[in-house]
Parts: structure tokens; sequence; C-alpha cells
DNA sequence: CGGCACAATATTGTATACAAAAAAGTCGAC
DNA sequence: GTCGACTTTTTTGTATACAATATTGTGCCG
């Protein structure tokens, strides 16, 4: 028995295991995720790992097929567009929601992140660059002070990152295309209409970094894999 | 026992049976949902009616608190007008959407939606003219054929009959202020930019009809509820 | 040798049992 | 009679056991 004993307990803490590994790509969409196979890893019962499954299911990380068992979602070409049509959106007006109440030490907090997220892309550590890429956007969602929908915005981030997974064309350059430099700037300056402009054309070039005519990148049957 | 026995199976159907009482005011903010209560209404075991109560929770329809139980939610001023912001963020996008994609058959399922709504209302069936009323607007993200966003304006419909039933100040006039019926016109006129603007000031009509300076009417605890 | 039916196995769905915590009720001291 | 501590009861949290379903393996028949 490898039981991890992490803090937070219960479900939570497995689902938030399991949430930062989908979100680092140590889970690759597909992968099954047996619930006995969990319950000896975290060293809790199914019913502690169904409870944190569901969870993820309700934020469409994970798919619950019945009688079938849950796997890390793959989100299809159609599902990547509205993910971000979504958050095209919602974080445009957060980024400008942001900027007009960012304060020094909110400022301070999202360029510690930036250094955080360079660091493991030095590390080589692509997976966590990634996922604090994200972060750093939910961290906005935060500082607009707007919990509901930074709630959505989490979700939708993680998505995201799936996505990315299944979608992403150019091997290099994750999300470090200086945009966060940029509107970290315009927080600095309080400058609402930048940051508003910059956050719009940040997720405009992430969308159109990805590869959404590769239909085969997720063979929703082994059929037409082949074939 | 009490055996009701509806069609949807599981977790699920119970979750959608809460799910719209709760929206409909037969189960006001802050009721207790027991789960050898719920097991035995439903003839199912706990294990299937807490499913459902965590599928609840993390529509933020009802709050879990730990050891304690699980109630039905009572947002604060707060989520009120965060729950609102956010519709205000979407909705008028997916109205415009809808305006553009919107068939015959679409708009002769939203008109008998509206009959219905005023048959209830004639009724005297206050709670599902209310429920109907959401419904609608729910429909206009299904014929603007985003799901995404449509699951997140679902979650926000439903808070917002929670946020109606502690926050509503004018006793008639439901959602019936012939908004519904000019988003129509807007819609069969194949006109985005009315429709647009019709929802943006729906929206705005409903937050301007709560009365969100009344803190008391959630009393967090007993104590703020005399003194 | 290939295909189909059946059996064995593994995995999920649901119910029940037990443990832990909170709430309510009771008794006694002051 | 009231306050406080203790006991009882109720309710939730978690683990386990059993049932249902899907998957895999095996052998028979064509």
């Amino acid at each position: 028995m490898n039981e991890v004993d992490l803090r937070a307990g219960g479900s939570d803490g497995i689902a938030e295991q399991l949430e930062r590994a989908i979100h680092e790509h140590r889970l690759p969409p597909g992968t099954k995720l047996g619930e006995d196979e969990l319950s000896e890893v975290y060293g809790v019962s199914r019913t502690t790992v169904r409870a944190a499954l569901q969870k993820l299911s309700h934020q469409h990380l994970v798919e619950l097929k019945r009688n079938r068992g849950a796997f890390v979602a793959q989100p299809s070409v159609r599902e990547a567009r509205e993910v971000f049509e979504a958050r095209s959106l919602l974080e445009p007006q957060l980024a400008r929601w942001a900027a007009e109440r960012v304060t020094e030490a909110d400022i301070a907090a999202l360029r510690s992140h930036i250094e955080a997220e360079h660091a493991a892309l030095d590390q080589g550590d692509d997976g966590r660059a990634l996922y604090l890429s994200g972060r750093f956007h939910i961290e906005i969602a935060r500082i607009a002070d707007q919990t509901t929908i930074a709630h959505f915005v989490e979700e939708l981030v993680s998505r995201s990152s799936l996505v990315i997974a299944l979608y992403w064309q150019r091997r290099a350059a994750l999300c470090e295309s200086h945009a966060h430099d940029a509107l970290i700037a315009a927080f600095a300056a309080n400058n609402p209409d930048t940051a508003e402009e910059l956050m719009k054309n940040h997720l405009l070039d992430l969308l159109t970094s990805l590869d959404l005519r590769n239909k085969k990148s997720v063979p929703e049957t082994l059929r037409e894999a082949l074939g």
C-alpha cells in the first residue's frame, strides 16, 4: 500500500492532485482512471475516489462512461472552439476589471508567477510551465474579484490544457509569448483598455496556434484511427 | 416506502428533480436536505443521494457543510451581483448568435414555451412559471449552438432563481415583462443587434428588480437576525 | 482455420455496515 | 431554577460487500 496521504482530506485533495496531473499533461487525454487503481495509490476507498472523479467529470476534465469507467477527457474540435469562445467572452472583461482594481501586491504576485513559469521552462518541465501559465489567467480572475466568473475561468483553463495536449501544433513557445508580460505592464499602468485588448488578442493567438482541422488526433473509436 | 421511481436512473434523475424543486421555489433557500430523508423519498440508497447532492453542490445550488449536511444554497448579496454580472457577459452575445442561427422550428418552440409560462401564471403556479422563464434563457443558449456556454448559463439561471427567492421585491410580474416576446420578435426578424441589446436590457431589468441592500433576508447566523 | 456462443474475469454501480462527529436531551450541582 | 457536563441520539463520512454490466478468454462447430 503506497499511501501518499497529502494534506487536503478526502476527495477534494485527490481531485486536486488529479486535476494538476491532467493540467501538467502527466495524464494524457484518454487515460483510463480505474477506481481500484486510484484507491490503492491514494490509500482510500473507492467511495472517496468516485467522489473525486465525479467532481472532475462535472468540470469536464474527466469523462464518465457508464459501466465503463472514468477517462481523461478528450475534447472534440468543436468543444475546443467553444472553450475559447467562452474564454473570449469572459477574460477580456476580467482583465479590464483587474486593471482597475490591481494592487502593488497583486503585481508582485503576478511577476513572481511568471518567474516561476520561466524557471520551469528552463528546467525543461513543460508541463509545469503550462500549468503555471494557466494559473496566471486564474490569478487575474482573482484580482478582478469576481469569484463566480473566476470559477468558470478555472474550468475553462483546465479544459484548455486538454485542448492544447490534443491540438497544439507549434512545439516551442508555450504561453510565454510575452503576452503575460505585456498584461502585467498594462495592469501596472492601470490601463483597463489596453489590458482588455491584450487579453483579447492573447486568447486569439492561443486559438490560432492550434490545429483544429486535425480530426484524427482523437480517434473517437479505433475504427477511424486506422481505416 | 414511497418509491417514486422516475425514468432517469440513479443520481442524475434525483439531481434533476431536486434542481427543479429548487428552481420552482418548492425548496426554499436554507432548507436542509437530509440524506436519509431523501433516500427514503426516492427509494434509493444514501450513496445515490450523495452523488446527486454533490452534483448540485458543484452547481452552487446546494451548500455542503462538513459533518453538517446539505442545504439549499443561500446566495449572498455579493454572489447575487456576481451571477448577474456573469450572465451579462454571456447572454447578450448568446442572443446575438441565436438571432443569426435561429430556425422556424426554434421560434415555434420558443413561442410554445412562453405559452406554457403564461398558462402556469394563469393557474397561479408562480414557481413553475419562474422555472419556465429560466428555461427560456437556456433555450436561447441551445439555439446559439454553444453547449459549453449553455452549461454555464444553465447554472447561472438556476442560481438566479435562488437569488430571486431571496431578494425579489416586486411581488407581481415575474420575467413576463414582454421582454421575452420582444426577444422572439428580434429572432424572427433575424436581427442580432436588437436581440443582443434586448437581452442586455432584460438582464439589467432583472437585476434592478432585486433589493440587494436587504442584508437581513439571509440571516447567516441567528445572531444578526435578532440583535 | 475462422466465427460464434458461452464461461470466466474484471470493473463499475449500488446498498449496507461501521466509525466519527455533531446535535439534542438529561441529570446533577449550585 | 439555571448553568454546565455528560450521555444519548441522530446524522454524516468512509469503508466494505454484493449485484450488475462489460470485457476478455476458451472451446466447440462449421
